[in-house]
DNA sequence: GCTGGAATTAGAATAATTCTTGCTATCGGT
DNA sequence: ACCGATAGCAAGAATTATTCTAATTCCAGC
């Protein structure tokens, strides 16, 4: 049985409070999986992981802790093409690399001192909230 | 009535064939509709104009012609979030500024002579195939 | 321990897209 | 010009990810 009395697991210690959203059982578990397995899973595949130590877990709480979470920027969502959105826990700005070959989705940092503006002529004065670079390739199999 | 006997048309020139696809009726004013109006429109959005030329257009059509076009390399498909796809003739390598104020999708070219593995730290050895930037962001309405 | 607001659940609803089926147009060969 | 083969099209059903709704449960503060 899972230890439901105290807010301490065996598992990853989370906090009972972030960045201003309580963090219920349910949403502990949605971030902790999250944060333990980096690959940017589904909505669905971090439902059946969730399962296993909270049994009567909806597929729609899943949707709720995610969208609490991304909305209180704690973890990103990520789209790709017109696949199920993916979930990630890393808030650097970063990119992310789908490898053709394996489907795995790489994160890809940016270059110390990059800035974007040097890259892309954006609009005059305008100002940026936020970035998505998504790049499809391969990755040599060696 | 629309002229129905012979290929040309008052409107923009279009060539019976464009990268090995025969460009049927359908085709031509589906691509016609996304090269005199750039502002990246959606499935149902074309179709709502296309209905004025081909009345008895259907929306799959749309899509399969829409489908058809983004696999010949003709158009792209563009996503945004979650919602529908857009689509979008502009060829050239570019990305895409969505003015959170008017919700116009501007395209960003790249500055002359930029690489993207000058910013990335891309995986060793990765090859692209496609890269996809999407910045949102604000346009001061001066 | 009670109570009100927040969170969760289960299932229905939604919306974009794709699939299926039967029909129609077009093409290449005669 | 005709004919069979093939590709394209239309209409509506089906699919799928996600959101919504309503009813229950949980929890923090009193």
């Amino acid at each position: 049985m899972v230890d439901r009395a105290t807010t301490s697991t065996t598992k990853t210690e989370i906090p009972e409070e972030i960045a201003g959203l309580r963090m219920t059982r349910q949403r502990q578990e949605v971030y902790r999986i999250l944060m333990e397995q980096r690959d940017h899973p589904t909505a669905q595949e971090v439902f059946l992981k969730a399962k296993d130590s909270l049994p009567n877990l909806s597929l729609a709480t899943v949707y709720n802790c995610l969208e609490a979470l991304v909305q209180h920027g704690i973890i990103r969502q990520v789209n790709f093409e017109r696949e199920s959105s993916r979930y990630c826990p890393n808030l650097r700005e970063h990119g992310h690399f789908h490898d053709a070959r394996t489907g795995v989705i790489h994160d890809v940092d940016f270059k110390p001192g990059c800035q974007l503006s040097d890259f892309l002529e954006l609009p005059p004065g305008a100002t940026i909230d936020d970035i998505e670079i998504t790049i499809r390739g391969k990755i040599p199999t060696a």
